[in-house]
DNA sequence: AAGCACACCTGCTAGC
DNA sequence: TGCTAGCAGGTGTGCT
């Protein structure tokens, strides 16, 4: 459920309260949250460094890392390095700012960055799928070198609908598995994918190779007002998977969804109520008749 | 070789 | 009312 707005509004948290800290202490308590290289190199690589920098490509956070830059065993290479964090399913970021130690510690809380002023970075993940690691081995763009197969992002380096015209003629999947292919876009998901088939007048089942030319155009502009329209009121939250933001709050796009969550409820335009098929094993809801 | 099924998880809910 | 089976979905893997 965290996409793009839901990420890119943690960015926004992260940019305005975190960056310019250091890290003083680092706690591990789930290694399925640390999977990837393990807590000792979590530790390693977060202790005494300035988190210097809060970016996002697709659903991924990237925390730069600045400060002393510890020559040890997990983090051998030279240059910079960064946190990486993503929420996959049910993953949260919460900043403590009462004293640390003060607020009562949720239940499934895996991760605790102790900063310098007092507040406390926290990892909340009930269902363990999100994960953080320090890595080098950050191109020019402080890019990670694991995230090079992520497509372009859609705030970040925008949406070339000619691109994605020449991507989608090669394909025969449906509309919806070439949208939430991180290779074509970084940082679509279910929801914003139906959201922007809604948008665009097309249903998520149609063949992607079978779309118009003029359809696809249709296609970039519906994902850039989405993804824009979703970013400005601080993501979507639904009543199952709880986003919130950094500081427990929820975002409001879940108001203006105009069809996902909303089966069986009249359509917004034509009053047709919405339906919900299963496209590329994802659930997939639109109107059958504002959408072709 | 693209495209698909499946595993990974827990919390919520629809249906007995 | 209480229980359970099923569903939710991002990503990595493995199979076709």
């Amino acid at each position: 459920v965290p996409e793009l707005p839901e990420v890119e509004t943690v960015r926004r948290g992260l940019q305005d309260h975190v960056v310019g800290r250091r890290v003083d202490h680092v706690v591990v308590t789930g290694q399925r949250s640390v999977r990837r290289h393990g807590s000792d190199a979590l530790i390693a690589g977060l202790n005494g460094r300035r988190l210097a920098s809060a970016s996002r490509r697709g659903k991924y956070l990237l925390v730069g890392l600045g400060g002393s830059s510890p020559q040890c065993r997990w983090h051998p290479e030279p240059g910079p390095q960064a946190l990486v964090v993503h929420l996959r399913m049910s993953g949260q970021l919460r900043l403590v700012r009462a004293p640390a130690g003060s607020v009562a510690v949720a239940a499934h809380t895996h991760v605790r960055l102790w900063l310098d002023d007092g507040s406390e970075l926290r990892f909340v993940d009930p269902r363990t799928f999100g994960e953080l690691f320090v890595t080098g081995e950050l191109d020019g763009r402080g890019v990670p070198a694991v995230l090079a197969g992520l497509g372009p992002d859609p705030l970040v380096e925008g949406i070339d609908p000619e691109r994605l015209w020449q991507l989608a003629t090669r394909r025969r999947a449906s509309l919806k598995a070439f949208l939430i292919d991180q290779a074509v876009l970084a940082g679509v998901g279910n929801l914003y994918a139906d959201e922007a088939c809604f948008r665009a007048r097309l249903r998520p089942g149609r063949s992607v190779g079978g779309l118009r030319r003029a359809e696809v155009f249709r296609l970039a502009r519906a994902l850039e007002e989405v993804l824009g329209e979703a970013v400005a009121a601080g993501g979507s939250t639904l009543r199952d998977a709880r986003y919130v933001d950094l500081d427990g709050h929820p975002g409001s796009f879940q108001d203006h969804h105009a069809v996902y969550g909303r089966e069986g409820e009249p359509c917004l335009g034509c009053g047709h109520p919405i339906r919900r098929i299963r496209v590329s094993g994802r659930s997939s809801h639109f109107c059958p008749t504002c959408q072709r």
